[in-house]
DNA sequence: ACCTGAACACCGTTCAAGT
DNA sequence: ACCTGAACACCGTTCAAGT
Protein backbone atom coordinates (compact mmCIF):
# COMPACT_ATOMS: atom_id res chain seq x y z
CA UNK A 1 0.00 0.00 0.00
CA UNK A 2 2.80 1.98 -0.81
CA UNK A 3 0.50 4.45 -2.55
CA UNK A 4 -0.11 7.61 -0.15
CA UNK A 5 1.19 10.27 -0.19
CA UNK A 6 4.66 10.30 1.82
CA UNK A 7 3.89 12.51 4.66
CA UNK A 8 1.79 11.64 7.65
CA UNK A 9 -1.73 12.31 5.60
CA UNK A 10 -4.33 14.29 6.09
CA UNK A 11 -6.90 11.72 4.67
CA UNK A 12 -9.67 12.88 3.27
CA UNK A 13 -11.71 10.73 1.47
CA UNK A 14 -12.68 11.89 -2.04
CA UNK A 15 -16.50 11.05 -0.74
CA UNK A 16 -15.72 13.72 2.26
CA UNK A 17 -14.32 16.67 -0.24
CA UNK A 18 -16.59 18.17 -2.80
CA UNK A 19 -16.03 17.06 -6.13
CA UNK A 20 -13.31 18.82 -8.40
CA UNK A 21 -14.78 20.84 -11.67
CA UNK A 22 -17.66 18.32 -12.39
CA UNK A 23 -19.61 21.44 -13.14
CA UNK A 24 -19.10 22.63 -16.57
CA UNK A 25 -21.53 25.47 -16.32
CA UNK A 26 -22.79 27.29 -19.68
CA UNK A 27 -22.21 25.10 -22.87
CA UNK A 28 -18.52 24.89 -23.42
CA UNK A 29 -17.52 22.23 -25.71
CA UNK A 30 -16.07 19.67 -23.57
CA UNK A 31 -12.96 19.35 -24.94
CA UNK A 32 -10.82 15.64 -24.57
CA UNK A 33 -11.30 14.63 -21.00
CA UNK A 34 -13.75 14.20 -18.37
CA UNK A 35 -14.04 12.23 -14.71
CA UNK A 36 -15.54 9.20 -16.78
CA UNK A 37 -12.82 8.74 -19.08
CA UNK A 38 -9.97 8.98 -16.46
CA UNK A 39 -11.93 6.36 -14.06
CA UNK A 40 -12.17 3.98 -17.08
CA UNK A 41 -8.54 4.53 -18.07
CA UNK A 42 -7.00 4.22 -14.86
CA UNK A 43 -9.24 0.96 -14.48
CA UNK A 44 -8.07 -0.43 -17.98
CA UNK A 45 -3.88 0.48 -16.70
CA UNK A 46 -4.29 -1.18 -13.01
CA UNK A 47 -6.19 -4.49 -14.39
CA UNK A 48 -3.02 -4.36 -17.78
CA UNK A 49 0.00 -3.27 -14.99
CA UNK A 50 -1.03 -3.93 -11.54
CA UNK A 51 -1.17 -1.23 -8.79
CA UNK A 52 2.60 -0.94 -8.76
CA UNK A 53 2.45 -0.46 -12.21
CA UNK A 54 0.02 2.42 -12.03
CA UNK A 55 1.09 5.99 -11.92
CA UNK A 56 -0.26 9.34 -13.13
CA UNK A 57 2.54 9.86 -15.94
CA UNK A 58 1.82 6.34 -17.28
CA UNK A 59 -2.05 7.33 -17.31
CA UNK A 60 -1.61 11.09 -18.71
CA UNK A 61 0.02 8.91 -21.37
CA UNK A 62 -2.44 6.38 -21.93
CA UNK A 63 -4.50 9.64 -22.36
CA UNK A 64 -2.57 11.62 -24.87
CA UNK A 65 -2.08 14.12 -22.19
CA UNK A 66 0.56 16.07 -20.35
CA UNK A 67 1.40 14.85 -16.66
CA UNK A 68 -0.38 17.28 -15.02
CA UNK A 69 -3.67 17.73 -16.94
CA UNK A 70 -4.96 14.75 -15.03
CA UNK A 71 -5.10 17.03 -11.98
CA UNK A 72 -7.61 19.40 -13.26
CA UNK A 73 -10.69 16.92 -12.75
CA UNK A 74 -8.61 15.39 -9.64
CA UNK A 75 -7.17 16.43 -6.27
CA UNK A 76 -5.01 13.60 -5.69
CA UNK A 77 -4.28 10.30 -6.81
CA UNK A 78 -5.24 8.89 -4.39
CA UNK A 79 -8.68 10.08 -4.96
CA UNK A 80 -8.32 8.93 -8.15
CA UNK A 81 -8.01 5.55 -6.49
CA UNK A 82 -10.84 5.51 -4.36
CA UNK A 83 -12.83 6.53 -7.33
CA UNK A 84 -11.48 3.77 -9.37
CA UNK A 85 -12.16 1.20 -6.29
CA UNK A 86 -15.69 2.66 -5.92
CA UNK A 87 -16.56 1.92 -9.89
CA UNK A 88 -15.04 -1.50 -9.32
CA UNK A 89 -17.44 -1.98 -6.41
CA UNK A 90 -20.50 -1.04 -9.31
CA UNK A 91 -20.05 -3.91 -11.33
CA UNK A 92 -21.04 -6.36 -8.34
CA UNK A 93 -24.80 -7.19 -9.55
CA UNK A 94 -27.16 -6.97 -6.55
CA UNK A 95 -30.08 -8.89 -5.65
CA UNK A 96 -33.04 -7.31 -6.91
CA UNK A 97 -34.76 -8.08 -3.40
CA UNK A 98 -32.02 -6.55 -1.64
CA UNK A 99 -31.97 -3.32 -3.41
CA UNK A 100 -34.22 -0.04 -2.99
CA UNK A 101 -35.71 1.61 -0.36
CA UNK A 102 -38.08 -0.56 2.13
CA UNK A 103 -41.41 0.68 0.07
CA UNK A 104 -40.46 -0.66 -3.13
CA UNK A 105 -39.70 -4.52 -1.56
CA UNK A 106 -43.51 -4.92 -0.62
CA UNK A 107 -44.00 -5.02 -4.10
CA UNK A 108 -41.25 -7.66 -4.24
CA UNK A 109 -42.44 -11.12 -6.15
CA UNK A 110 -44.47 -13.40 -3.78
CA UNK A 111 -41.57 -16.09 -3.58
CA UNK A 112 -38.81 -14.38 -2.44
CA UNK A 113 -35.38 -16.12 -2.97
CA UNK A 114 -33.97 -17.82 -0.15
CA UNK A 115 -31.29 -15.87 2.05
CA UNK A 116 -28.93 -18.49 1.69
CA UNK A 117 -28.56 -17.98 -2.28
CA UNK A 118 -28.94 -14.57 -1.82
CA UNK A 119 -25.89 -14.51 -0.33
CA UNK A 120 -23.63 -17.16 -1.99
CA UNK A 121 -24.72 -14.99 -4.88
CA UNK A 122 -23.42 -12.28 -3.21
CA UNK A 123 -20.21 -13.84 -2.07
CA UNK A 124 -19.85 -15.35 -5.47
CA UNK A 125 -20.16 -11.92 -7.03
CA UNK A 126 -17.70 -9.79 -4.92
CA UNK A 127 -15.36 -12.49 -4.71
CA UNK A 128 -15.48 -12.40 -8.83
CA UNK A 129 -14.96 -8.91 -8.90
CA UNK A 130 -11.63 -8.79 -6.91
CA UNK A 131 -10.16 -11.75 -9.26
CA UNK A 132 -10.95 -9.58 -12.26
CA UNK A 133 -9.18 -6.52 -10.93
CA UNK A 134 -6.85 -7.90 -8.58
CA UNK A 135 -5.73 -4.41 -7.52
CA UNK A 136 -8.91 -4.32 -5.85
CA UNK A 137 -8.53 -5.89 -2.37
CA UNK A 138 -5.42 -3.51 -2.16
CA UNK A 139 -7.39 -0.76 -2.35
CA UNK A 140 -10.53 -1.90 -0.40
CA UNK A 141 -7.68 -2.21 2.86
CA UNK A 142 -6.45 1.43 2.25
CA UNK A 143 -9.37 3.47 1.79
CA UNK A 144 -12.24 4.25 3.63
CA UNK A 145 -14.50 2.61 1.02
CA UNK A 146 -17.73 4.90 1.53
CA UNK A 147 -18.59 5.34 -2.09
CA UNK A 148 -22.06 5.18 -3.36
CA UNK A 149 -21.21 1.33 -5.14
CA UNK A 150 -19.47 0.17 -1.44
CA UNK A 151 -22.14 1.42 0.61
CA UNK A 152 -25.08 -0.08 -2.00
CA UNK A 153 -23.29 -3.07 -1.15
CA UNK A 154 -22.81 -2.99 2.00
CA UNK A 155 -26.60 -2.04 2.34
CA UNK A 156 -27.23 -5.44 -0.14
CA UNK A 157 -25.24 -7.30 2.43
CA UNK A 158 -26.66 -6.09 5.17
CA UNK A 159 -30.51 -6.88 3.95
CA UNK A 160 -30.25 -10.24 2.92
CA UNK A 161 -28.05 -11.02 6.23
CA UNK A 162 -31.60 -9.28 7.53
CA UNK A 163 -33.21 -12.44 6.37
CA UNK A 164 -31.39 -15.32 8.31
CA UNK A 165 -33.34 -14.69 11.13
CA UNK A 166 -30.11 -13.73 13.48
CA UNK A 167 -30.82 -11.52 15.78
CA UNK A 168 -30.42 -7.78 15.46
CA UNK A 169 -27.19 -7.30 17.66
CA UNK A 170 -25.61 -10.62 15.79
CA UNK A 171 -25.54 -9.31 12.43
CA UNK A 172 -22.90 -7.47 12.30
CA UNK A 173 -20.84 -10.52 13.50
CA UNK A 174 -22.16 -12.56 11.00
CA UNK A 175 -21.42 -10.31 8.17
CA UNK A 176 -17.92 -9.98 8.91
CA UNK A 177 -17.70 -13.54 9.00
CA UNK A 178 -18.50 -13.99 5.70
CA UNK A 179 -17.34 -10.73 3.56
CA UNK A 180 -14.17 -10.63 5.51
CA UNK A 181 -13.76 -14.20 4.72
CA UNK A 182 -14.73 -13.44 0.99
CA UNK A 183 -12.30 -10.87 1.05
CA UNK A 184 -9.08 -12.32 2.03
CA UNK A 185 -10.08 -15.66 -0.16
CA UNK A 186 -10.22 -12.92 -2.78
CA UNK A 187 -7.19 -11.13 -2.44
CA UNK A 188 -5.17 -14.22 -2.72
CA UNK A 189 -6.93 -15.81 -5.69
CA UNK A 190 -6.61 -12.46 -7.28
CA UNK A 191 -2.84 -11.53 -6.47
CA UNK A 192 -2.39 -15.46 -8.12
CA UNK A 193 -4.57 -14.67 -11.22
CA UNK A 194 -2.70 -11.07 -11.36
CA UNK A 195 0.86 -13.67 -11.38
CA UNK A 196 -0.62 -16.08 -13.93
CA UNK A 197 -1.70 -13.24 -16.38
CA UNK A 198 1.62 -11.64 -15.46
CA UNK A 199 3.55 -14.49 -16.34
CA UNK A 200 1.82 -16.11 -19.26
CA UNK A 201 0.63 -18.97 -17.55
CA UNK A 202 -2.13 -20.97 -16.63
CA UNK A 203 -3.34 -21.47 -13.13
CA UNK A 204 -2.64 -25.07 -13.26
CA UNK A 205 0.96 -24.29 -14.74
CA UNK A 206 2.03 -21.79 -11.86
CA UNK A 207 0.81 -23.92 -9.20
CA UNK A 208 2.41 -27.10 -10.11
CA UNK A 209 5.65 -24.39 -10.75
CA UNK A 210 5.07 -23.03 -6.91
CA UNK A 211 4.42 -26.31 -5.61
CA UNK A 212 7.68 -28.11 -6.99
CA UNK A 213 10.26 -25.09 -5.88
CA UNK A 214 8.90 -25.86 -2.48
CA UNK A 215 8.69 -29.74 -3.15
CA UNK A 216 12.49 -30.32 -0.98
CA UNK A 217 11.31 -28.81 1.88
CA UNK A 218 9.24 -30.97 4.69
CA UNK A 219 8.14 -27.95 6.27
CA UNK A 220 5.17 -28.41 3.69
CA UNK A 221 4.88 -32.33 3.69
CA UNK A 222 1.38 -31.72 6.02
CA UNK A 223 0.24 -29.06 3.70
CA UNK A 224 0.71 -31.10 0.93
CA UNK A 225 -0.93 -34.19 2.31
CA UNK A 226 -4.34 -32.23 3.03
CA UNK A 227 -4.18 -30.43 -0.60
CA UNK A 228 -4.15 -33.73 -2.14
CA UNK A 229 -6.76 -34.78 0.33
CA UNK A 230 -8.68 -32.11 -1.05
CA UNK A 231 -8.80 -33.64 -4.82
CA UNK A 232 -10.40 -31.74 -7.64
CA UNK A 233 -8.50 -32.00 -11.30
CA UNK A 234 -7.73 -28.33 -11.99
CA UNK A 235 -6.82 -25.31 -9.52
CA UNK A 236 -10.22 -23.55 -10.34
CA UNK A 237 -12.43 -26.42 -9.39
CA UNK A 238 -10.23 -26.92 -5.94
CA UNK A 239 -11.06 -23.66 -5.11
CA UNK A 240 -14.34 -23.51 -6.02
CA UNK A 241 -15.20 -26.00 -3.61
CA UNK A 242 -13.30 -24.38 -1.19
CA UNK A 243 -14.84 -21.08 -1.95
CA UNK A 244 -18.07 -23.12 -1.76
CA UNK A 245 -18.05 -25.38 1.28
CA UNK A 246 -16.43 -22.34 3.44
CA UNK A 247 -19.87 -20.59 2.70
CA UNK A 248 -21.55 -23.58 3.68
CA UNK A 249 -20.42 -24.06 6.70
CA UNK A 250 -20.87 -19.93 7.87
CA UNK A 251 -24.56 -20.18 6.43
CA UNK A 252 -24.58 -23.79 8.80
CA UNK A 253 -23.18 -21.78 11.72
CA UNK A 254 -25.58 -19.01 11.24
CA UNK A 255 -28.86 -21.91 11.34
CA UNK A 256 -27.08 -23.29 14.34
CA UNK A 257 -26.36 -20.30 16.79
CA UNK A 258 -29.71 -18.27 15.45
CA UNK A 259 -31.99 -19.46 18.04
CA UNK A 260 -28.90 -19.84 20.72
CA UNK B 1 0.58 -2.03 -2.89
CA UNK B 2 3.30 0.48 -5.06
CA UNK B 3 5.58 -1.34 -3.25
CA UNK B 4 6.93 -3.84 -5.48
CA UNK B 5 9.71 -3.55 -8.30
CA UNK B 6 8.59 -1.41 -11.34
CA UNK B 7 8.25 -3.72 -14.31
CA UNK B 8 6.99 -7.19 -14.92
CA UNK B 9 8.41 -8.08 -12.06
CA UNK B 10 10.55 -11.74 -12.20
CA UNK B 11 9.02 -12.23 -8.31
CA UNK B 12 11.10 -14.79 -6.68
CA UNK B 13 11.37 -14.63 -3.18
CA UNK B 14 13.74 -13.98 -0.57
CA UNK B 15 12.53 -17.89 0.45
CA UNK B 16 13.56 -19.01 -2.61
CA UNK B 17 16.95 -17.40 -3.31
CA UNK B 18 20.00 -17.99 -1.67
CA UNK B 19 20.33 -15.41 1.28
CA UNK B 20 23.39 -12.75 0.83
CA UNK B 21 26.15 -12.31 3.37
CA UNK B 22 25.08 -14.21 6.07
CA UNK B 23 28.34 -16.16 6.26
CA UNK B 24 30.59 -14.26 7.35
CA UNK B 25 33.78 -16.73 7.27
CA UNK B 26 36.31 -17.18 9.67
CA UNK B 27 36.40 -14.72 12.32
CA UNK B 28 36.46 -11.07 10.79
CA UNK B 29 35.10 -8.58 13.40
CA UNK B 30 31.84 -7.63 12.39
CA UNK B 31 30.78 -4.30 12.14
CA UNK B 32 27.82 -2.24 12.58
CA UNK B 33 25.30 -4.24 10.39
CA UNK B 34 23.35 -7.07 9.77
CA UNK B 35 20.44 -8.81 9.15
CA UNK B 36 18.97 -8.73 12.38
CA UNK B 37 19.61 -5.14 13.36
CA UNK B 38 18.44 -4.28 9.99
CA UNK B 39 14.95 -6.14 9.90
CA UNK B 40 14.52 -5.23 13.86
CA UNK B 41 15.32 -1.50 12.17
CA UNK B 42 13.02 -2.04 8.91
CA UNK B 43 10.04 -3.13 11.82
CA UNK B 44 10.36 -0.21 13.78
CA UNK B 45 10.20 1.74 10.52
CA UNK B 46 6.78 0.55 9.42
CA UNK B 47 5.28 0.53 12.81
CA UNK B 48 5.76 4.21 13.34
CA UNK B 49 5.46 5.10 9.09
CA UNK B 50 3.37 2.58 8.06
CA UNK B 51 4.40 0.60 4.86
CA UNK B 52 4.07 4.24 2.26
CA UNK B 53 6.86 5.75 4.97
CA UNK B 54 8.75 3.12 4.68
CA UNK B 55 12.07 3.74 2.25
CA UNK B 56 15.40 2.48 1.66
CA UNK B 57 16.68 5.66 2.44
CA UNK B 58 14.81 6.33 5.42
CA UNK B 59 16.16 3.57 6.82
CA UNK B 60 19.65 3.97 6.02
CA UNK B 61 19.59 7.02 7.74
CA UNK B 62 17.88 5.01 10.88
CA UNK B 63 20.91 3.15 10.93
CA UNK B 64 22.80 5.78 10.49
CA UNK B 65 24.43 4.75 7.04
CA UNK B 66 24.62 5.82 3.39
CA UNK B 67 21.51 4.62 1.38
CA UNK B 68 23.25 1.69 -0.32
CA UNK B 69 24.67 -0.36 2.79
CA UNK B 70 21.38 -1.93 3.53
CA UNK B 71 22.11 -3.82 -0.40
CA UNK B 72 25.30 -5.42 1.02
CA UNK B 73 22.98 -7.18 3.08
CA UNK B 74 19.25 -7.28 1.09
CA UNK B 75 18.65 -7.84 -2.94
CA UNK B 76 15.75 -5.96 -3.06
CA UNK B 77 13.80 -3.86 -1.20
CA UNK B 78 10.78 -6.71 -1.48
CA UNK B 79 13.29 -9.44 -0.34
CA UNK B 80 13.29 -6.87 3.13
CA UNK B 81 9.87 -6.86 3.03
CA UNK B 82 9.67 -10.29 3.31
CA UNK B 83 12.20 -10.87 5.87
CA UNK B 84 9.96 -8.44 8.23
CA UNK B 85 6.98 -10.40 6.97
CA UNK B 86 7.71 -13.42 8.54
CA UNK B 87 9.96 -11.64 11.73
CA UNK B 88 6.09 -10.67 12.41
CA UNK B 89 4.36 -14.05 11.71
CA UNK B 90 7.33 -14.74 14.17
CA UNK B 91 5.18 -13.27 17.26
CA UNK B 92 2.56 -15.22 16.67
CA UNK B 93 2.36 -17.78 20.08
CA UNK B 94 1.97 -21.24 18.52
CA UNK B 95 -0.35 -23.70 20.74
CA UNK B 96 2.15 -26.57 22.31
CA UNK B 97 0.10 -28.75 21.24
CA UNK B 98 0.42 -28.04 17.44
CA UNK B 99 4.02 -27.82 17.10
CA UNK B 100 6.65 -30.12 16.42
CA UNK B 101 6.94 -33.19 14.95
CA UNK B 102 4.56 -35.58 15.80
CA UNK B 103 6.65 -38.02 18.27
CA UNK B 104 6.84 -34.73 20.35
CA UNK B 105 3.07 -35.16 20.16
CA UNK B 106 2.98 -38.49 21.73
CA UNK B 107 4.54 -37.31 24.82
CA UNK B 108 2.02 -34.41 25.16
CA UNK B 109 0.00 -33.78 28.43
CA UNK B 110 -2.93 -36.50 28.56
CA UNK B 111 -5.62 -33.69 29.11
CA UNK B 112 -4.75 -31.80 25.27
CA UNK B 113 -6.89 -28.67 25.49
CA UNK B 114 -10.36 -28.87 23.34
CA UNK B 115 -9.57 -28.16 19.45
CA UNK B 116 -12.03 -24.85 19.41
CA UNK B 117 -9.95 -23.28 22.43
CA UNK B 118 -6.82 -23.76 20.38
CA UNK B 119 -8.37 -22.04 17.11
CA UNK B 120 -9.74 -19.26 19.18
CA UNK B 121 -6.39 -18.80 20.50
CA UNK B 122 -4.30 -18.73 17.20
CA UNK B 123 -6.73 -16.52 15.51
CA UNK B 124 -6.73 -14.23 18.55
CA UNK B 125 -2.63 -13.89 18.37
CA UNK B 126 -3.28 -13.40 14.67
CA UNK B 127 -5.59 -10.69 14.65
CA UNK B 128 -3.10 -9.18 17.39
CA UNK B 129 0.02 -9.25 15.03
CA UNK B 130 -2.15 -7.73 12.47
CA UNK B 131 -3.13 -4.63 14.55
CA UNK B 132 0.34 -4.51 16.12
CA UNK B 133 1.91 -4.62 12.79
CA UNK B 134 -0.30 -2.75 10.72
CA UNK B 135 1.37 -3.20 7.51
CA UNK B 136 1.46 -7.00 8.22
CA UNK B 137 -2.04 -7.42 6.48
CA UNK B 138 -0.84 -5.91 2.77
CA UNK B 139 2.37 -7.16 3.26
CA UNK B 140 1.05 -10.62 3.74
CA UNK B 141 -1.27 -10.01 0.63
CA UNK B 142 1.40 -9.28 -1.66
CA UNK B 143 4.06 -11.86 -0.94
CA UNK B 144 4.06 -15.81 -1.29
CA UNK B 145 4.19 -15.96 2.67
CA UNK B 146 6.52 -18.77 3.01
CA UNK B 147 8.84 -18.09 5.14
CA UNK B 148 9.76 -20.09 7.99
CA UNK B 149 7.40 -18.62 10.49
CA UNK B 150 4.44 -18.41 8.33
CA UNK B 151 4.89 -21.93 7.41
CA UNK B 152 4.47 -22.56 11.16
CA UNK B 153 1.94 -21.28 11.72
CA UNK B 154 0.25 -22.31 8.84
CA UNK B 155 1.45 -25.72 10.07
CA UNK B 156 -0.34 -24.81 13.72
CA UNK B 157 -3.38 -24.08 12.03
CA UNK B 158 -3.47 -26.90 10.19
CA UNK B 159 -2.39 -29.50 13.16
CA UNK B 160 -5.64 -27.47 14.85
CA UNK B 161 -8.33 -27.78 12.84
CA UNK B 162 -7.64 -31.59 12.30
CA UNK B 163 -8.58 -31.87 15.61
CA UNK B 164 -11.98 -30.60 14.51
CA UNK B 165 -12.98 -34.07 13.23
CA UNK B 166 -13.69 -32.50 9.87
CA UNK B 167 -12.76 -35.14 7.14
CA UNK B 168 -9.91 -34.49 5.10
CA UNK B 169 -11.13 -32.98 1.78
CA UNK B 170 -12.84 -30.31 3.77
CA UNK B 171 -10.19 -29.21 5.81
CA UNK B 172 -8.45 -26.66 3.41
CA UNK B 173 -12.01 -25.02 3.44
CA UNK B 174 -12.57 -24.69 7.01
CA UNK B 175 -9.02 -23.15 7.39
CA UNK B 176 -9.79 -20.80 4.66
CA UNK B 177 -12.74 -19.68 6.41
CA UNK B 178 -11.21 -19.34 10.03
CA UNK B 179 -8.05 -17.35 8.57
CA UNK B 180 -9.43 -15.71 5.92
CA UNK B 181 -11.40 -14.05 8.23
CA UNK B 182 -9.43 -12.80 10.56
CA UNK B 183 -7.00 -11.83 7.48
CA UNK B 184 -9.76 -9.29 6.48
CA UNK B 185 -11.29 -8.67 10.21
CA UNK B 186 -7.59 -7.76 11.42
CA UNK B 187 -6.83 -5.88 7.93
CA UNK B 188 -9.65 -3.16 8.90
CA UNK B 189 -8.60 -3.21 12.55
CA UNK B 190 -5.24 -2.79 12.44
CA UNK B 191 -5.67 0.16 9.32
CA UNK B 192 -8.22 1.84 11.93
CA UNK B 193 -5.59 1.65 14.80
CA UNK B 194 -2.98 2.96 12.67
CA UNK B 195 -5.16 5.91 11.73
CA UNK B 196 -5.92 6.62 15.03
CA UNK B 197 -2.02 6.57 16.42
CA UNK B 198 -1.41 8.78 13.70
CA UNK B 199 -4.08 11.42 14.38
CA UNK B 200 -3.45 10.89 18.41
CA UNK B 201 -6.99 10.10 18.91
CA UNK B 202 -8.76 6.93 21.02
CA UNK B 203 -10.72 4.65 18.84
CA UNK B 204 -13.64 5.87 19.99
CA UNK B 205 -12.77 9.25 19.39
CA UNK B 206 -12.14 8.78 15.64
CA UNK B 207 -14.81 6.46 15.26
CA UNK B 208 -17.29 9.01 16.34
CA UNK B 209 -15.64 11.86 14.39
CA UNK B 210 -16.13 9.16 11.05
CA UNK B 211 -19.51 8.65 12.07
CA UNK B 212 -20.54 12.03 11.98
CA UNK B 213 -18.75 13.02 9.01
CA UNK B 214 -21.41 10.79 7.17
CA UNK B 215 -24.01 11.87 10.05
CA UNK B 216 -26.16 13.93 7.03
CA UNK B 217 -26.03 10.76 4.53
CA UNK B 218 -29.60 9.16 4.76
CA UNK B 219 -27.49 5.98 2.39
CA UNK B 220 -25.89 5.30 5.77
CA UNK B 221 -29.29 5.32 8.04
CA UNK B 222 -29.50 1.16 7.84
CA UNK B 223 -25.61 0.52 8.83
CA UNK B 224 -26.46 3.12 11.99
CA UNK B 225 -29.58 0.98 13.02
CA UNK B 226 -27.58 -2.05 13.17
CA UNK B 227 -24.59 -0.47 14.99
CA UNK B 228 -26.60 0.48 17.54
CA UNK B 229 -28.44 -2.88 17.54
CA UNK B 230 -24.90 -4.08 18.01
CA UNK B 231 -24.55 -2.35 21.49
CA UNK B 232 -21.13 -2.29 23.47
CA UNK B 233 -20.02 0.91 25.20
CA UNK B 234 -16.43 1.22 23.03
CA UNK B 235 -15.37 0.30 19.92
CA UNK B 236 -13.37 -2.37 21.02
CA UNK B 237 -15.85 -4.15 22.72
CA UNK B 238 -17.61 -3.74 20.23
CA UNK B 239 -15.24 -5.24 18.07
CA UNK B 240 -14.27 -8.29 20.79
CA UNK B 241 -17.95 -9.06 20.42
CA UNK B 242 -18.25 -9.14 16.67
CA UNK B 243 -15.03 -11.75 16.27
CA UNK B 244 -15.29 -13.37 19.29
CA UNK B 245 -18.85 -14.13 17.66
CA UNK B 246 -17.98 -14.67 13.95
CA UNK B 247 -15.45 -17.15 15.46
CA UNK B 248 -18.71 -19.31 16.94
CA UNK B 249 -20.66 -19.14 14.12
CA UNK B 250 -17.69 -20.28 12.05
CA UNK B 251 -17.23 -23.28 15.24
CA UNK B 252 -20.36 -23.69 14.94
CA UNK B 253 -21.08 -24.26 11.02
CA UNK B 254 -18.09 -27.33 11.14
CA UNK B 255 -19.56 -29.39 14.11
CA UNK B 256 -22.63 -28.99 12.27
CA UNK B 257 -21.54 -30.03 8.76
CA UNK B 258 -18.70 -32.47 10.44
CA UNK B 259 -21.22 -35.58 10.43
CA UNK B 260 -22.96 -34.32 7.21
C1' DA C 1 -11.87 26.66 -18.32
C1' DC C 2 -8.49 23.72 -19.42
C1' DC C 3 -3.76 22.28 -20.36
C1' DT C 4 1.49 22.71 -20.33
C1' DG C 5 6.59 22.91 -18.64
C1' DA C 6 9.75 23.39 -15.47
C1' DA C 7 10.89 22.44 -11.02
C1' DC C 8 11.05 20.22 -6.16
C1' DA C 9 11.63 16.67 -3.18
C1' DC C 10 11.47 12.36 -3.22
C1' DC C 11 11.92 7.03 -4.85
C1' DG C 12 14.69 1.90 -5.87
C1' DT C 13 18.64 0.40 -7.79
C1' DT C 14 23.26 0.12 -10.68
C1' DC C 15 27.85 0.66 -10.86
C1' DA C 16 32.48 2.07 -10.18
C1' DA C 17 35.18 3.32 -6.53
C1' DG C 18 37.03 3.55 -2.05
C1' DT C 19 39.03 1.12 2.45
C1' DA D 1 34.39 -7.80 3.14
C1' DC D 2 31.97 -3.91 3.67
C1' DC D 3 30.61 0.82 2.70
C1' DT D 4 30.27 5.25 -0.19
C1' DG D 5 28.95 8.72 -4.02
C1' DA D 6 27.35 9.78 -8.10
C1' DA D 7 24.14 8.74 -11.39
C1' DC D 8 19.79 6.82 -13.82
C1' DA D 9 15.18 6.42 -14.48
C1' DC D 10 11.54 6.99 -12.20
C1' DC D 11 7.73 9.05 -8.66
C1' DG D 12 3.52 12.74 -6.82
C1' DT D 13 2.67 17.30 -6.71
C1' DT D 14 3.28 22.70 -6.83
C1' DC D 15 3.24 26.63 -9.27
C1' DA D 16 3.52 30.02 -12.78
C1' DA D 17 2.40 30.36 -17.32
C1' DG D 18 0.06 29.71 -21.56
C1' DT D 19 -4.51 29.56 -24.56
Amino acid sequence: MATGSRTVRPRSSVWLSERKAPKRKGDQQPVGLDHVKIVAATMRLLDAEGLSGFSMRRLAAELGVTAMSVYWYVETKDHLLELALDAAMGEIALPAEAVGPVESQEHSPAEPRDWREQLRQLAAEYRQVMVRHSWLPALLGEYLNIGPNAVGFSNAALAVMRNSGLPDDKITSALSLVYQFVYGFGTIEGRFAARCRAAGLTQDELFHETMSSVADRMEFDESRKIMKARGGNTVEEMRDRDFTFALDLAIAGIEALRDR
